[in-house]
DNA sequence: TTCACAAATGTAACCGTTTACATTCATGAA
DNA sequence: TTCATGAATGTAAACGGTTACATTTGTGAA
């Protein structure tokens, strides 16, 4: 129905040649014919198609981008930063979600394939176990991991240091006095980041003098954190004073159930979160939390991906730095009354 | 590089005509010719390319989704909704949001329709005023539009009544006993649905009987909400005791904001928001919204535009329901002190 | 066995671009 | 005027599928 090439040459009374050497400036066309050619395309409101572009260029100038849930804004971030890139270079996305899915990723990623994109930027559950990623290595389809943990096989990823971060997180709380720590993360299974984060805090618990900090691993796509926090904070001497989340969203749904639980923040318990989401900062307490610059990642990895699509560097796995936002959910440790020190596990770690 | 359909042909005996059928199951192959043509496309890995299908039949099963922002929740909500039902229909989804930039909508669309996509689901900032939608409906590319408000043009929408909700929400507030009320608004420019909101709310103001409420209107993308309501609350007793959000992201600010300026939630300002995010029932207090089933929208909207391409059905306008979710953030209005009573112009519009 | 008819398969044009190569045109030098 | 040369333009073959139509094969009835 729209019109064509050939509808434009005839109606400018040239071949098809000459206008896709005008329409894409890829050749020389002289002034008077060109101008001819404008109009005719202007009569006919002529949009090239990028199908048949696409067919006899065999690139598609589109990219795929698969991530585990819109849900969480840290990956609607991500995919804003990506959508910049890839417009600045006048790239197109394709996009889906695949609810932390295995069987959903794959089928994704075959139609994906199927639309021939150029390159695709995806967050998988486990990059060292991952059909789809050796699917795309042997079909030779470039692409870039984003949010996931460096690894064995060397896929590149755009990513922070999870594990120093979760480090970081340990230290600043016990810098703030605190002894008795916990964390709250969804499942690790979903998440290797989750998963690094973990290890580093543990690290970084340990380093600090700190007893091996509780760990509780909760449903985050269902969450009910009231129900899962009541247990822990039935005895509250024993239970920990300070909290990190594996991620802000949890972090928020966290400070939340432990002012239903009727305990203040960051009075009774201090919160610290993983992601720096901007709301964060809107909260009352502002919420404390390791920022990872997701916009960015989202442009690095763009940008690394469509580098590679011109030939121009080879695949690498890069580490952006995050830093740590001191929210007004994190405080100060209470001063310990005589029984608790007395009764505190944390008591015999105690230096003298 | 990948392997053709001729590939495959010539590798099974067969021909190309023979191929296409099995492969669409869109004619009879005898079982054995089934089988030599399938052990064929195994040994080359052949994946049918939709780009030369595309071009054959002169459609993409595709769809372009145009949205101002990922960065609020509400819209990437209705984009797993639109993700959904394509991926139940065998759709694949082109994606980007436009940052509520006019010039970045028209670049956008005009992209999509250069993929010759389907349909388009798209908000914007003004449908009685679209260039991309004339341009749409020049083209004869269906599309339907979420959350835009239903028009003069009569433009396919799917979406909540604003109005009604608008109004409910002063009602509900009314109700608690609130007579000063406020509502915080982003720019109406940019959003149809927030003057839709406000029009309700006004009225429902006035058929309540309380003073015209005052309307804030704030710089969403890069809000500083207690900057905004500090000059309001410098002299409490005149400030609403209760303030309509726009949208859950700007009640969440407020919230968050009022902490900071030392007022409490509920106690001394009620606040309610728009749009039902999931994580407002997390918070503490939980947030009072008026919840619309943005999922839904997504799912309905491509439902409709899918019918509509398979020819079934005409373009419509869709009026989902909305529904109040009274959180914690909206509790009774203050018994007003005696100075108050007399000072409050509230006072005169009071039932005696 | 022959024939009619249906089932299975094949042939080739077409979808809308790009582009290598061929051709024509304009220009200035001889 | 003729010719060489480079600039402008044209021709036609891909690209990877689908599909109308033609052809071949198989089946059962006469």
């Amino acid at each position: 129905m729209p019109a064509t090439i050939r509808d434009v040459a005839s109606l400018a009374g040239v071949s098809v040649a000459t206008v896709s050497r005008l329409v894409n400036r890829s050749g020389k066309v002289r002034d008077d014919t060109a101008a001819r050619v404008q109009a005719a395309i202007e009569a006919l409101g002529f949009r090239p198609s990028a199908v048949g572009r696409n067919l006899s260029t065999s690139q598609t100038r589109s990219l795929g981008v698969v991530i585990p849930s819109l849900t969480n804004p840290v990956f609607a971030d991500a995919v804003a930063g990506i959508n910049e890139e890839a417009r600045a270079r006048d790239y197109t996305l394709m996009f889906t979600a695949t609810n932390y899915d295995r069987a959903e990723e794959q089928g994704i990623v075959d139609a994906f394939l199927a639309y021939r994109v150029d390159g695709l930027i995806l967050t998988v559950a486990d990059p060292e176990d991952s059909l789809v990623l050796d699917l795309l290595e042997r079909e030779g389809v470039p692409y870039v991991l984003i949010y996931n943990q460096p690894n064995a096989k060397g896929r590149p990823t755009v990513t922070v240091d999870n594990v120093a971060a979760g480090r970081e997180a340990a230290e600043a709380l016990a810098k703030l006095g605190h002894r008795r720590l916990g964390m709250v993360a969804g499942r690790f299974s979903a998440s290797d980041r989750a998963l690094a984060r973990r290890d580093g805090f543990l690290t970084g618990a340990r380093a600090a003098g700190c007893p091996d900090p509780l760990v509780l691993e909760v449903d985050f796509v269902d969450l009910n954190a009231e129900e899962a926090l009541r247990p822990l904070y039935q005895r509250r001497s024993e239970a920990p004073s300070a909290l990190f989340c594996s991620n802000d969203l949890l972090a928020m749904a966290v400070v939340g159930a432990l002012g239903r639980l009727g305990l203040s923040v960051p009075d009774d318990v201090s919160v610290i979160g993983f992601d720096g989401l901007a709301i964060g900062t809107q909260l009352h307490p502002t919420l404390a939390t390791i920022v990872q610059p997701s916009r960015e990642m989202g442009r690095a990895a763009t940008a690394q991906l469509l580098d590679r699509l011109s030939g121009e560097v080879p695949p690498r796995t890069v580490t952006l730095p995050h830093s740590l936002r001191l929210g007004e959910s994190a405080g100060p440790a209470a001063k310990p009354s005589p029984t608790e020190l007395r009764d505190s596990p944390a008591f015999e770690d105690e230096e003298t």
